[in-house]
DNA sequence: TTTAACTTGACAAAGTATATAGACTTTGTT
DNA sequence: AACAAAGTCTATATACTTTGTCAAGTTAAA
């Protein structure tokens, strides 16, 4: 796995939409592409293409026109942090043959001593990345100004 | 993590000279480049590169000249799956702010809600392949011929 | 009518992945 | 001394990915 600036941009972005959605207790107002691009401190254009992607996965909807934008399309508590490095920045895993969601047949696969390894290190990270939400997120950034986010995160 | 051919092949050539050492106990004996490059499938000129970075980082002794050829450097109980990877395919760690190997800093490094998650898909990672070495691995392979290769992964 | 998102397509610099080619050096054998 | 076998070193090639930028229009909403 390795997060790019794409996913990290991604990530970012739906940060700022589930913020606002759960400061205001809903997706009713929408947030403008030049306003997450300039909060989050993302190129404009670069961010178009990444907010379109999210779009067309379903993950936020738009409005056009004048006071349109950008709004989370769902609960943050259901959008989960693999979702979005997944579709970002392609699979988990380490290679093809133990992908669940980019999977390519190799000829050693039964006979191979490192696919259950692979494996291992596939379910670990989903583990992981697949059991934090968006939801998580806001509440571990509003948390971090009081307390240690160490604990926050083991704790999770 | 992202396992490429260049880490595949490294981790198979190393893992033919880990079975060699075992089975012969000791390092006596060379192998020819064309000699792993057929049993292993893997092209003689990247091979030739590969062997050459492995010797250069010390996991693996040549000999030049007629009857030459390549031999592990060290007992397969101390090298890690780990540096190998580290070594051919870079870091482990999903991103640099967080990598032990290859730490880049970051200016938004003590408000990132994702450095922590970072941090533990790294120890994840690293917890796994640190953890297993060559001597493992070819106890694996032998042991694959009888009986079920995962509940022995599990067992580590 | 204005604003802002949508679509399409092209372009480009830099880096990575996956090799291949060729010349050179060292060693053992004849 | 000559030669063949084997590793060493440097360069090159091709394709793909990353990280964007630019332009030129289209559609929808206030």
């Amino acid at each position: 796995m390795k997060i790019t600036f794409k996913g990290d941009y991604a990530i970012k972005s739906l940060l700022y939409l589930s913020a606002r959605y759960i400061r205001e207790r809903g997706a009713e107002t929408y947030s403008q592409i030049q306003e997450i691009s300039k909060d989050q401190d993302i190129p404009l254009k670069f961010l178009e293409q990444i907010l379109l992607s999210l779009k067309n996965a379903g993950f936020v909807r738009s409005l056009r026109g004048k006071n349109g934008g950008y709004t989370i399309a769902r609960d943050p508590e259901d959008i989960k942090l693999g979702d979005i490095i997944r579709l970002m920045d392609g699979p988990l895993s380490p290679i093809a043959c133990v992908s669940k969601s980019a999977y390519q047949k190799c000829d050693f696969e039964p006979r191979c001593v490192l696919r259950p390894i692979w494996a291992r290190v596939n379910d670990a990270i989903s583990g992981i990345v697949d059991n934090i939400s968006f939801r998580h997120l806001v509440e571990m950034e509003s948390d971090m100004k009081k307390k240690s986010i160490e604990d926050f995160v083991y704790q999770i």
